[in-house]
DNA sequence: TTGACGCGTAGGATATCGCCTACGTATCGT
DNA sequence: ACGATACGTAGGCGATATCCTACGCGTCAA
């Protein structure tokens, strides 16, 4: 069969690698509450982070892996623990990537105020 | 400024599921790319938006679902048309999300800071 | 009314995800 | 040296993701 597109335009052009991979990371809720774990109580050996997950440490570490290659943590050797510690600069880049969107969710808010400010009581901003 | 939000636009669950369905919607380029051409180019039918990819048609209509079902996206029937529209409200979460990480990101910037000025002869960009 | 158009869904093929158990490697305590 | 500890990896397995083609449903134009 044939398949012909005037402009084809892969939507992977930009780093699959780097983006897609902390994007990936994130979409899991056990990753995410690693980095949770690892922002409110610091720096951890792998055996305490599974503490508090029901499912067996392999698995976990196979989220750790993922959160590894993503740049979200980092890995520290110490004797036979491994303490993994939060690394915040893709999550920056996330923020990044936010920005052009806010103007769209701060209309929103606005519209939404709008309507408060209907109701006699309130200031703008 | 902070606003209490008396039942939004969204009469979705707002749980952990949710947040859920944001993430792994946010987790795929093509999905990342229909909501750039929605904020750059304002609402469009399916068929301008299947355009700029090299997918099927149907395959992109699977994507729009699962925006739809994140609240990324809304749809609004015009004749065969179905337009759709950007809806950054989940976004404005995921920076929510994202702010108690802030303060870490931050720091690290800080440190680049001062060792690049440790360096006279070396300029940044 | 009829056919083309716009879009979603059904169902299948394949790849990847997320979990498990079993096991290998390095380190520590005795 | 020896066993226990901390961790990663290998490989299997079911579930899900992502693409496809085929098709159904509503809308428009002739």
């Amino acid at each position: 069969m044939v398949r012909v597109k005037a402009t084809p335009v892969p939507p992977a052009v930009r780093s699959v690698s780097g983006q897609d991979r902390v994007f990936a990371a994130l979409a899991n809720g056990t990753r995410r509450e690693v980095l949770r774990l690892l922002r409110e109580d610091g720096p951890q050996p792998v055996q305490q982070l599974a503490e508090r997950f029901t499912m067996r440490r392999p698995s976990l570490s196979e989220h750790l892996k993922v959160l590894r290659e993503a740049g979200l943590v980092s890995e520290e050797r110490a004797g036979r623990q491994r303490i993994y510690r939060l690394e915040a600069a893709p999550l920056g880049e996330v923020q990044d990537w936010l920005g052009p969107y806010e103007r769209f969710w701060r209309a929103k808010l606005a519209d939404l105020g709008e309507l408060l400010d209907r109701i006699p009581d309130e200031e703008a901003q």
